[in-house]
DNA sequence: CCGTTTCGTAACTTATCAAGTTTCAAATAA
DNA sequence: TTATTTGAAACTTGATAAGTTACGAAACGG
């Protein structure tokens, strides 16, 4: 199944955008994902709604981070870009009349809303910060300078 | 996203299956599930490799279970229809050359790779035949005589 | 044997939706 | 004014589960 890359792009975004001081154009911060600029606005459009960047036009313009990256959790992030549906798995038919199949579905969305729920909450534990500093040390650990290392960029 | 229901229909089908002592045939199935009998034969042929189901072809022919559905778990059935992919949640990238997005990939991963042992787990820890006793005593507790009960059917 | 039923399988089409693309208006700074 | 950059809408593309079509093989009845 295809799959939505949304959280993933936007955590990869943010930590770059600590790094750089200056405001990032979505020209860039595409570059940068091997995407295309509308999507950036598209998708970042939800981040800034909340608080976690903030955009300016013109000359100049673009993106920076609208607050410290130790004041949002993947969480925050997640429900940011639309918290988008978790699961490839799903069910048949939601509301089905057949009494077996709603035995069916009452099991498997146990299951899942569990899993979810445990997802949501290890994503609720982690700032985004965390990843920075886990990338910082993992960096130094090997003799690496941190900063941007992608060939595109 | 578009989600994967096969484990849900097969799980429908089974706990049916055990119902009607008589083979049923893939006619008869989609007719159920709202579907064509092609799929249905699609899907099925993987319970048939596990021996969770027999088929026979020709007059009289059809579907019949292989073994006892105490004797499947939600498990069982996920891996005999292909172990679906179960997240609709992905990286951008699974082997970037960006330090930084390695560390939000190995953040994602890890959080993704406890729900999903989560869930296997408790698949594991369901039996097909305990969907079946549940509806059965909801069932009786409504005062309702179980069985077919789908307009299609 | 022959005709019917039913599975087995491959090839093709459809539906869906994130991602990609195009386009232009509006805002900002030089 | 002119260049830059976001904002937003409309459209196309790509991937794939599901749906469809088609025909062969096996089993059975007569
Ligand atoms: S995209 Fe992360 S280093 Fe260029
Ligand atoms: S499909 Fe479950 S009762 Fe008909």
């Amino acid at each position: 199944m295809r799959h939505d890359g949304r959280l993933s792009r936007m955590l990869h975004v943010l930590l770059h955008m600590e790094e750089q001081k200056r405001p990032m154009t979505s020209d860039e911060i595409a570059g940068m994902l091997g995407t295309n600029p509308a999507l950036v606005r598209r998708t970042l459009a939800g981040l800034r709604e909340g608080g976690y960047v903030v955009s300016e036009r013109g000359h100049g313009g673009g993106w920076m981070l609208g607050k410290p990256l130790s004041e949002m959790t993947l969480r925050d992030v997640y429900d940011a870009v639309g918290a988008p549906e978790i699961f490839a798995l799903g069910l048949a038919d939601d509301q089905p009349q057949c009494l077996v199949e709603q035995a069916v579905n009452m099991a498997l969305r146990q299951s899942l809303d569990e899993a979810k729920a445990l997802l949501l909450r290890r994503f609720a534990e982690i700032r985004v910060s965390d990843l920075r500093d886990d990338f910082a040390a993992r960096a130094a650990a090997l003799g690496i300078i941190p900063g941007m290392s992608c060939a595109d960029a």
